[in-house]
RNA sequence: GGGGCGGUAGCUCAAUUGGUUAGAGUACCGGACUGUCGAUCCGGUGGUUGCGGGUUCGAGUCCCGUCCGCCUCGCCA
């Protein structure tokens, strides 16, 4: 076999001279009859050859060039040299070509259903995970796995460095049947029982402390059974972590140095000192608890100076129930966001598709107003709902700090819907008015990069279908610690009370993106069982199902915390990509499905016997 | 579970109001060509219009169902 001394992206003019050997793969040929060009790739690049007969080249061997094909995969022995026809300034090789010597063609291909090219448009996304290895040939996705490899190397080595200990967890783990829905795995062993697979190795770590590791890392896969988005698969990685002796402040300190380190040696980005936002005030100024604070619009209730107006809308919604009493005792509310500039570009078009952008989130529509010059020349409201707030307007404009050219735009509901309504309004704006920056303006890679914290979160959310309390988190996260006697002595019927209780819990966003999550945990008896109490389960219920984690708590437990990096995400951004698909490998389709191996298939009807199990499942009867 | 978009040659797309033999580029096959580099030029093969029904004299086009892919709401402690 003709073995390479070289890549294809290796030669360059101190070669001329040497005789080298390539392998590689066709990516695309030049057939000038009794001259052939053939551009060769590998991971490492291109590199031109050339089959001259001037050269000395043999007879058999110009005919075998002759049917070299894109895709076919060779190996060729051959002299390197300054390229005659002039350099191509396109390639990295560009200055020099191999003149080739001998030619050894280890697999012909058949007719590939498409070619690994990013300068053509892409065939479709079924088509490309079909045939997975060909989509993964091309440079761009072959450089997001270098990228990856990259990240989880210097991931490693920071937390290495920083005397984290690397563990592994189980896959096969003990169902625990709160939040995600999970996969199961029906077990052999003991009939009629199963295993899950892991949402996260969340209890498995904090165990981990109880076990004196002190520092835990993991890069490592988890599993939810939940319909996959452009930034989710139903299976995902995670760079996972806990610490031992330690408050929120401490992790926080080492994640900020983390991500520091991670950006610097990605992409040669000095991360500046991470901002902190309160999820109250993201929730108020940008309706969502992962800002996207590349731009500046925000977002104000409005409800005191609604309550003034005549519009029915607004008197409808102040009139809703309070869904949400820690932020608003007594009603619903009437958001509201200024758009600088918004009276031109916001044309009615535009802000009549808000109506129905909302309604997708469950508001009833969008109220619109220009803060423009009118006929007479005067500023004025204009257009919309401009009546009933003409009178109010002094007061408006001092609200919003309104500036000539300005839209303003309202949502009123309840608090959740409108909150949640002009926050993902807040984004569509602001794609509207141009104001995202595209992905490599600044900072490399996706950037500019505006990373944020979140914390004091609410430790509790009433379920919006069952009226119960669930943990915003997970059971496990503590309340702050200034918090910890106030939650322990709450009494647990005192809504507003329990609403009030804030978490230890820290999120970090970028770009408007949730890139790492945690908590403080809890390691303090009575503060567990607290939470239990209020999330409904007894005693029993409590310990049937994380008796392994409360013994373990009783048994001598650390102070400890952690939090986790959703690692595919780190790489979207890093590739300034928006779909997750691309940085994995081998990713899923929006039903799970592995396109090019054929996964979920059905199983045997000896194989269900062997574990015990039946499938209620039958085909659909033929009409 | 709901909403939206899409599925026509190997691939990317086109096809007027429902109307002749479903076209183009590219790939592939054959031919020409000694400096190209997304080579060029000439010729050719290639179609169950996702699948199943229905309406119609006639369906790629209209209707119903279904499958697949993408976006999205719900969901994602």
């Amino acid at each position: 076999m003709l073995r390479r001394t070289h890549t294809c992206g290796e030669l360059r003019e101190f070669h001329v001279g040497q005789t080298v050997t390539l392998n590689g793969w066709v990516n695309s040929y030049r057939d000038h009859g009794n001259l052939i060009f053939i551009d060769l790739r590998d991971r490492f690049g291109l590199t031109q050859l050339v089959f001259d007969p001037d050269n000395g080249i043999l007879a058999d061997m110009m005919a075998q060039a002759d049917k070299l094909r894109n895709e076919d995969v060779i190996g060729v022995e051959g002299r390197v040299r300054v390229r005659i026809g002039g350099e191509n300034p396109k390639l990295e090789t560009g200055k020099v070509e191999l003149v080739v010597t001998k030619l050894e063609i280890f697999n012909k291909t058949d007719n590939p259903p498409f070619l690994p090219d990013d300068l053509t448009k892409l065939p479709n996304e079924e088509l490309r995970l079909t045939h997975r290895y060909i989509d993964l040939r091309r440079p761009k996705m072959q450089q997001i796995l270098q990228t990856r490899s990259r990240a989880l190397m210097t991931t490693r080595e920071f937390f290495h460095s920083n005397g984290f200990l690397e563990v592994e967890t189980p896959v096969l783990y003990k169902s625990t049947p709160e939040g995600a829905r999970e996969f199961l795995v029906p077990c052999r062993n003991v009939p009629g029982t199963f295993y899950a697979l892991p949402q996260s190795p969340q209890l498995f770590k904090q165990i981990l402390m109880v076990s004196g590791a002190d520092r835990y890392m993991q890069i490592c896969r988890c599993f939810r059974d939940e319909d996959p988005r452009a930034d989710r698969q139903p299976e995902f990685t995670q760079i996972d972590l806990e610490m031992s002796f330690v408050r929120r402040e401490h992790v926080m300190e080492m994640m900020e140095s983390f991500v520091r380190s991670f950006w610097k040696s990605m992409c040669g980005y000095d991360v500046p000192t991470i901002q902190r936002m309160t999820y109250r005030d993201a929730m108020e100024t940008y309706g969502i608890d992962r800002p996207d604070t590349r731009y500046d619009l925000r977002t104000t209730d409005l409800s005191d100076l609604a309550a003034r107006t005549d519009f029915k809308v607004f008197k409808d919604a102040l009139a809703k129930g309070a869904d949400r009493p820690r932020f608003n005792s007594k009603r619903g509310v009437v958001k509201a966001m200024r758009v600088p500039g918004g009276a031109d570009k916001l044309t009615r078009k535009i802000t009549d598709g808000y109506s129905d952008f909302v309604k997708t989130f469950g508001a009833g529509g969008v109220a619109v107003t220009k803060y423009i010059k009118n006929d007479k020349g005067e500023l004025a409201l204009d257009t919309g709902v401009a009546k009933f707030l003409e009178p109010l307007k002094a007061d408006l404009v001092a609200a919003l700090g309104l500036e000539p050219g300005d839209t303003v735009l309202f949502v009123a509901d309840a608090y959740s819907v409108a909150t949640k309504a002009i926050g993902e309004l807040r984004q569509q704006v602001a794609r509207d008015m141009g104001l995202i920056p595209k992905p490599g303006a600044e900072g490399g890679g996706g950037g500019p990069w505006n990373f944020l914290w979140v914390i004091d979160f609410p430790m509790f959310e009433r379920n919006k279908d069952t009226g119960k309390w669930v943990a915003m988190h997970h059971p496990f996260t503590a309340p702050r610690d200034d918090q910890r006697d106030q939650f322990v002595n709450a009494d647990v019927d005192d809504e507003v009370a329990i609403e009030s209780i804030v978490s230890a819990g820290y999120d970090i966003v970028l770009n408007g993106s949730e890139i790492a999550g945690g908590s403080v945990r809890i390691h303090d008896k009575a503060v567990q069982s607290k939470v239990f109490q209020l999330l409904g389960l007894t005693p029993e219920q409590a310990k049937e199902k994380f008796s392994f984690l409360l013994e373990a708590l009783s048994f001598g437990a650390p102070p400890h915390a952690g939090i986790a990096f959703g690692f595919d995400r780190l790489i979207m951004h890093l590739c300034g990509t928006d779909n997750i698909r691309d940085v994995i490998a081998f990713p899923k389709t929006q039903i799970g499905a592995d396109l090019m191996t054929k996964a979920p298939s059905q199983a045997t009807d000896a194989q269900l016997k062997d574990l015990h199990i039946k499938s209620t499942w039958e085909p659909p009867a033929k009409a």
